[in-house]
Order: C-alpha cells, then sequence, then structure tokens
DNA sequence: CATTTATATAAGCAATGGCTTATATATTGA
DNA sequence: TCAATATATAAGCCATTGCTTATATAAATG
C-alpha cells in the first residue's frame, strides 16, 4: 500500500459526517465499546458497525476485545499520512501553524 | 455553511485521487491555466474541468481569468478547515508535529 | 444447554460520484 | 463575421456508498 493510497483511504474514511462523528466521539471518550457509540447514534447498529469497520480499515482506530465487548481507541498513527501529507503545503497554511506552534507552547507549560 | 460542512467538503474533495492529483500539480507549479493542467492528465478536458469546479467550491483553489485561458492557484486558506480540524487531536499527532516544527525552524534559518 | 447480549455479515436499495461523448458558451484574431 | 481556441455544461452510464432489515456468529450467564 502506497503513501497516495493510504492518504486516499484516510481522506475517504474521514469525509462522511457519521463516520466522522464516530471517530471524533472514539477520540473524546477515550475507550468506547461498540454499544456505546450505538446508544446516542443516529443510526442503526450495523451502520455503526460498518463505520467501525471503516476507520479500523483505514487504521484510524484500534480495537481491544474484552468479553461480549469490543473497545475502541484512536490509533495514534492513524492520522499520520493526512499529517505528512499537510506538511508539503505548510505555507498554505502558516498562518494557522503558528497558532498551532503556540498552542502547543502552552499546552507545555 | 458551518464548519463541520466545510470540513466535510474539503475531505470529500480531496478524497478522490485524480482530483488531488490537480490541486497538488496547481499546488507545485504555482499558477496554471486549465489547458495546462489538462496536458499530462490521464483523463478528459470536461473531467477536469468538473474537477476544478469541485477544488473551487470547496475552496482550495482561486481563479484569475486572463483573456481565455483561466489560471489557478491554491487558496491560502483552502486547508484551513481541514489543519483547524487536526488541531482538536494533536495528542495522536504530536510527535510527527515535532518533526514538521523542527523542519519549520530549519527552514527558517 | 438455552437464552440473552454484543457484534458482524448479507442482501437489497436509493443516492452519489466520476467518467465519457456531445454540445454549448466565451474570447480572440484573421 | 468566421474560425480557432479555451472552458463549461448536459446527459447518460456504471461503480461505489451508506443505509436499512434480516440473519448469523460469538460470548456470557441462568
Amino acid at each position: 500500500m502506497t503513501a497516495a493510497m493510504q492518504l486516499t483511504s484516510v481522506l475517504k474514511t474521514l469525509a462522511d459526517p457519521t463516520r466522522r462523528a464516530v471517530f471524533e466521539r472514539i477520540a473524546r471518550e477515550g475507550e468506547v465499546a461498540a454499544t456505546g457509540l450505538v446508544h446516542g447514534s443516529k443510526v442503526s447498529q450495523p451502520a455503526v458497525s460498518q463505520h467501525l469497520r471503516a476507520l479500523r480499515d483505514a487504521g484510524l482506530v484500534i480495537e481491544r476485545r474484552e468479553g461480549r465487548h469490543i473497545h475502541y481507541r484512536v490509533a495514534p498513527k492513524g492520522l499520520g499520512p493526512l499529517v505528512d501529507w499537510l506538511g508539503h503545503y505548510q505555507t498554505f497554511w502558516a498562518e494557522r501553524f503558528e497558532n498551532l506552534e503556540r498552542l502547543l507552547k502552552e499546552t507545555e507549560s
């Protein structure tokens, strides 16, 4: 799998709002079981299951089985292809980058 | 248009490899006419035209008419929604971010 | 073992997407 | 005004996508 293909996979996976919402919820909650994600979701259990599979296939989340439950968390390197690609376009978002840089430094202290 | 919708638009637009290639070429060449993009493209003129429209609608490129030619360049703020969104997930790509930070500093000097 | 709970898979459907060919609309210049 | 060039739009086609309902699998528990 080439870098371009991985990037395409990440972009396509995050492009769907419902699926991105699932990802964001996993990120926010740290670790969630699939059931938890179904509750409070607009779509059905199979739909959530399909989205989780897509997120996993794209390398964006990791699953950990615990009995009947499967817990999901964000994969640390999942956003890597996206970040790397954006790195090539620094000149086009340098200003915002400065903001992030400042933010990071504030967070450190 | 909400921030989430803009992000969806940017992600969907960049998710197609052919269209992303067009964007990358515009970024690389600085300013290109549509004809220039058609030459050396795998797809037809209408296809390129459709991709350019999508890129423009997503706010990723800007067009400048000059006689019969329309020149495209990357819109500085186009990647903004993506960068902003990624900002919320710093913890998941902090390491790569450090690399970028280092790279930026090297570039400055 | 039987039932309940958690998740995945199958099948089908309507909508979307990206491409093509054909044609329309500028814009320029002879 | 006519022909050539540059780009856009229209229409149609096929593949993909996201959803649904129905069903299958897996694991825990009585």
